[in-house]
RNA sequence: GCGUAGGUGGCGGAGUGGUCAAUCGCAACAGACUGUAAAUCUGUCGCCCAAUGGGCUACGCAGGUUCAAAUCCUGCCCUACGCA
């Protein structure tokens, strides 16, 4: 059995939003919280304790990426992905759902995100939307951005992958839409998602089954006879619906009857109104799990999905942004290179507590930038993270101390 | 001094009569990035303007040929290498 729990703390009053503990086998995530991404299995330019020393909780890997490069069975032998990555709190796993949108229908579209956005042109047939990767009922079927190689994903395939890995939070297959989908796709698609929401709930208890029998013994990473050390992962369904309420409040229904021990909140959004709409699932959603916002990480998007009952979230944006040269400051963003920072000799932020503003200053991150030196991006990356993670945190503090929202 | 090669926009370097304000790369300047094909991508990049257009000055310098010159001719200046 899974010692997976989680347990609310306190409500924000009026509002869908909570602070709570989500506990897995390998530490617990106090929520709020942001969940930092290291897809393949690694959090880019930065080693674990310096993760860790940021405040970060919790890091997602990516399933798609994994499968295709070490393999996920290589993984599995180096003793699943904690010992692998030498990360020892807790792990998720996407499902390779979100690659089925940015290698299909975002693929070569340069301006397509999760969000709707003016001058984006409108896919206007379903030829569009398979480019390295097409979808039918029974799975997606993807071209490697590696080799190019033809590979292929279904819901049992994406839990025997996820479960190789060994994440503590591992989340079902579906597709993540385009947000120039229209209505009918958006609904033939969410269908499918339901479908192989349930599919993938199966072949999960069916490989739990298994691990009962043979649990992986967490210390030398291979599967032992019963009464070693125990691990098994937490399933989180995906609602999907797009930007459209009541696909947004069907697949909430649906997703939320099954059994599964946490939900991701998936797809695309209007960018005014996404709070809205993670309010429109998490009223359905069953109270007592706990909700991912996936792939959402600007801060005034983890604000409004916070209120709207989202308990964690994840995104590239702090550390791409930081590998790009921008930095996440109060009152938004800065550019570090541009001009006005070259000779500017205080920190990114003053009274930022992270490790960078402590000790460099911005001419020097926009010289080491300039000069195209990696300790750039390690640098970046570090403040960033540690500006949304401690973003988040006193979001949390301030649900636990009552404030208003 | 002689010979050879060459002098192009911040730099490197294309172009050798018209479609050249001049390919391209770098630098510079600005922008984008939301479950990572991203240490990536996009735009601007002679000057001026009532600017999806127009004007001006430009390819070492000074003349010339031509309807038209960065491109051809003459002289001068400079640089690199070779020989004395």
């Amino acid at each position: 059995m899974s010692d997976f729990n989680f347990k609310i703390e306190k409500k924000i009053p009026g509002k869908l939003g909570r602070a709570g503990i989500i506990h897995t086998s390998h530490g617990d995530i106090e929520t709020p919280a942001f969940v930092t991404v290291g897809t393949k299995a690694t959090v880019k330019a930065l080693t674990p304790e310096m993760v860790n020393s940021l405040g970060a909780q919790v890091v997602l890997s990516n399933t798609y990426h994994l499968y295709l490069q070490p393999g996920d069975e290589l993984v599995k032998k180096a003793g699943g992905l904690h010992k692998f990555m030498n990360w020892s709190g807790p792990m998720m796993t996407d499902s390779g759902g979100f690659q089925v949108f940015s290698l299909g229908a975002a693929f070569g579209e340069g301006g397509v995100s999760k969000f709707t956005k003016e001058g984006t042109q409108k896919i206007e047939d379903e030829e569009k939307i398979a480019k390295l990767a097409k979808i039918d009922e029974d799975g997606v079927t993807f071209k490697s951005c590696i080799d190019g190689s033809e590979h292929r994903f279904t819901p049992e395939r994406s839990m025997q992958i996820q479960h190789n890995l060994g994440a503590d939070i591992i989340f079902a297959f579906d597709e993540c839409t385009s947000p120039m989908a229209d209505y009918d796709y958006q609904k033939q698609a969410m269908e499918r998602t339901h479908r192989w929401a349930k599919r993938s709930l199966d072949e999960h208890k069916k490989l739990l089954q298994n691990n009962a029998q043979f649990p992986r013994n967490l210390v030398s990473g291979k599967d032992e006879p019963r009464g070693l050390a125990s691990w098994s992962p937490a399933l989180f369904g995906i609602t999907q619906g797009g930007r459209h309420k009541d696909l947004r409040e069907e697949s909430a229904r649906v997703i939320g009857a099954l059994d599964f021990d946490g939900f991701g909140i998936g797809g695309s959004f209007n960018k005014e109104d996404m709070g809205t709409a993670v309010g429109w699932v998490s009223a359905i959603l069953p109270e007592d799990k706990p909700r991912h916002l996936l792939g959402i990480g600007e801060p005034t998007d983890i604000i409004e999905g916070i209120k709207n009952g989202a308990d964690t979230f994840d995104c590239v944006t702090p550390t791409r942004m930081a590998r790009n040269g921008t930095l996440m400051v109060k009152d938004g963003r800065l550019n570090i290179f541009n001009a006005q920072y070259r000779e500017d000799f205080s920190p990114i932020e003053d009274g930022c507590g992270c490790y960078t503003c402590q000790n460099y200053t911005k001419a020097y991150l926009a010289h080491l930038f300039r000069a195209k030196e990696m300790l750039a991006g390690t640098l970046a990356s570090i403040h960033n993270l540690y500006f949304l993670i401690n973003f988040t945190k006193k979001i949390r503090q301030d649900i636990l101390d009552g404030k208003e929202f």
